[in-house]
DNA sequence: GATGAATGAGCCTTCATTCAT
DNA sequence: GATGAATGAAGGCTCATTCAT
C-alpha cells in the first residue's frame, strides 16, 4: 500500500542497478527505507531556511519559511509523499528523532524566541507545529485535496490562517 | 510498509475465516481495502456527530466536534492509522470522493453559515478544513506526537488555536 | 554442499509440486529437512527388525538384523546419504535423540541381554554400535567403498569382524 | 546443510582476504573445497604417524595410531567435520583418491604386513578400514556421540574392540 | 598480486488468488 | 456460502563470480 513501499527490485530498477547492488550499500531494506527517510530529511532542513533571516518580524520569517516550504514540497513531491508514508509506517520508529529534528534547529529557536516576546502562544511545541507546517503537507498534497489550487494568493491566505492559530 | 498493508491471509485469520471466504464478499484486495476504507469512513461521521446540535453557537459546534473526534480516533486508532495510510496510498484515487465526503455534510453546512454569518474567514474549503481537522491528525496520532499528553487541557489548548485560525 | 542440500525448488520440483505447496504441509525448509529425517528413520526401524527374533542366539539375531540393514540401505541409498549428511549438519541438534533411538529399542535391549549373559563385552553402548553398525554405513556407501563388491560373502565376512569386535 | 558450506565471503572474511583475491588462488569454489580436502588430507597424515615406527609389534603400532588420530580428530574437530561433510559430498568424487590414500601407504604397509604374519585376518582392506577406522570417527565426533567421555580408558577399550575384529 | 564494486542467478518464503468440494 | 489445497508470481536477500583498477 504506497508508493514508498515499493520492493526493492523496483528501487533497484528506478535508480539503474541491480537488485544485489542495493545490498552493497544497505544493510536490508529496512536500512535502506529509514537511511533514504534521514537523507531525504536532512535535504528538506537547507531548502526550509533558504534565505533564512532571523533579524526580521518572526512573523515574516514564518511566512518565508512557508513558501519555502509549499515550493520545496511541490518540487518534490515524490519525496514528500514518501516522507508521509513512512513517518505512518512502523519503521519510523527506528528513526533517532532528535537527530532529524535537530536539522530544523532554527525555526525551533523562532517558535522560541516568539513565546518568549509574547507574540507566539505559549504552548505545547508539538501543538504550535501542527497548526504551523501539517495544514501545509495537506494542501501541497495533490491526492488530499485535487481542487486547490496552490497559487501565491491561496497559499498566503492559507498562511494568514497559520498565524492567526500560533499567534497571541 | 505499514499495519495496513496486511495480508488478505492475516485480515482472514482475525475475522476468523478462511482466506477463500474473502472472495466471497470482496472481488479482490483492493476492493477489500477499499470497501474498509468506505466502511471505517461511514463509522467515523455519526461518532463525529455525536450530540450534534446546529442549534449552538458556531463555535461550541466545533469543539463539541472536536473533542468527538479526538475521543473516537483515541479509540480506534488502528483504523485511524488505516485511514491516514490508505488516503496516501494509490488505492485512494478509486474512491467517490464526494461519496465520502457526504458522511460529514452536516459540518460543511455549519462551515457555510459561519462564513454567510461572517463569524468564519471566507476562504477556500480545503483551508478551513486543514486547520479544522488535520491539526487533530497530528495530534491524536502517537506516533508523530508522543510528548503530547492527550487530556482535556492540552486538547482545548489545540481547539483555541484551530478556532483562531478559521474564525474571522 | 550434498543432495541433502538440495534447494526447497528442487525438492518440490521432484515432488512434482510447486515450491509454494512445500509451505502448505511445513513451517519451513528446517522444518521440512527434520521431519524428512524423522520419517526416513522411523521407515528403518521395521526394516532392521523384519523378521526379528529374540528367541535365536543373540549372534545370530545380529546376523540377521546385520543383513537387514545392508539390503535396506543398499534399496535405500538416497534415503541413507539423506540421513548421513543430516546427521552432521547443524540440524541435527534439533532433533529429540531419545525419541529416534527408541524406534531400535528392540535391538538395544538384545545387546543388554548379551551383555547380562556375558556374551558381549561389558563396555559403553556407543562403543559397541559404532562396531555393530557404523561399519556397515562405510562398506555400503558406494562413495566410500567403491571397489568393495556388496555379495553375501563380504558382507558375511564383514559380519566376522563386527561380532569377533563387540563379543567377549 | 553444515558448517563446510559456508560461503565463499565468509571464507575470505575468515583468511581476511577479500572474497575477489580467492579467485587468484582458486579456479573457483569447487577447486577451493577441492583443494581445501586434499590439504587437510595431507596434514592429517604426519599427524597419525607421529613417532611412527615399524618395528613395534603391529598390534602397538595401531594402538599408537589409534591414539595419535583421537588426538588430532579432537584438537581440529573443524577440519575433521569438514572431512566428513565433504566425503558425504557429491564434490568427493573429483577428487583423485588414490594420490589421498598415498599419505596412508605407511599404514596400509603394516595392514599387508600383518597379513602375510597371519596376525591379521586375510580379507579386504575396506572392511579392515570400516573397523579400524571409522569407529574412531563415530566415537570422536561430539555430535554423534555426546554421552561419551573421550578419556584414555575408554579409547582403550574400543581400541580393543577395534583390534579384535581385525585380528586372526 | 589484491581488491572494491557490481551483478545474474538462485534461494527461501509469502502473497493474492483460484477451484474443486 | 464456506473452505482446504494448491500455486504463479513476486519479494527480500545471498552467493559465486567477474572485472576494472
Amino acid at each position: 500500500m504506497g508508493a514508498a513501499s515499493s520492493s526493492v527490485s523496483k528501487i533497484a530498477r528506478e535508480a539503474g542497478v541491480s537488485p544485489a547492488t542495493i545490498y552493497v550499500y544497505y544493510k536490508n531494506k529496512v536500512d535502506l527505507l529509514v537511511s533514504t527517510y534521514i537523507q531525504i530529511k536532512q535535504n528538506f532542513s537547507p531548502a526550509l531556511l533558504k534565505d533564512f533571516n532571523d533579524q526580521l518580524p518572526i512573523r515574516d520569517i514564518f511566512k518565508h519559511v512557508w513558501f519555502n516550504m509549499f515550493e520545496h514540497i511541490t518540487n518534490n513531491l515524490e519525496y514528500f509523499k514518501f516522507v508521509e508514508q513512512f513517518s505512518n509506517s512502523p519503521y519510523s520508529s527506528l528513526v533517532n528523532k532528535e537527530a532529524v529534528e535537530q536539522y530544523f534547529d532554527p525555526l525551533s529557536k523562532v517558535l522560541q524566541t516568539g513565546i518568549e516576546q509574547k507574540i507566539i502562544k505559549n504552548v505545547h511545541p508539538d501543538i504550535l507545529k501542527a497548526f504551523m507546517y501539517y495544514p501545509i503537507a495537506v494542501l501541497a498534497n495533490p491526492s488530499l485535496c485535487q481542487d486547490f489550487e496552490l497559487n501565491a494568493e491561496n497559499i498566503e491566505t492559507a498562511f494568514t490562517l497559520a498565524w492567526d492559530a500560533i499567534k497571541r
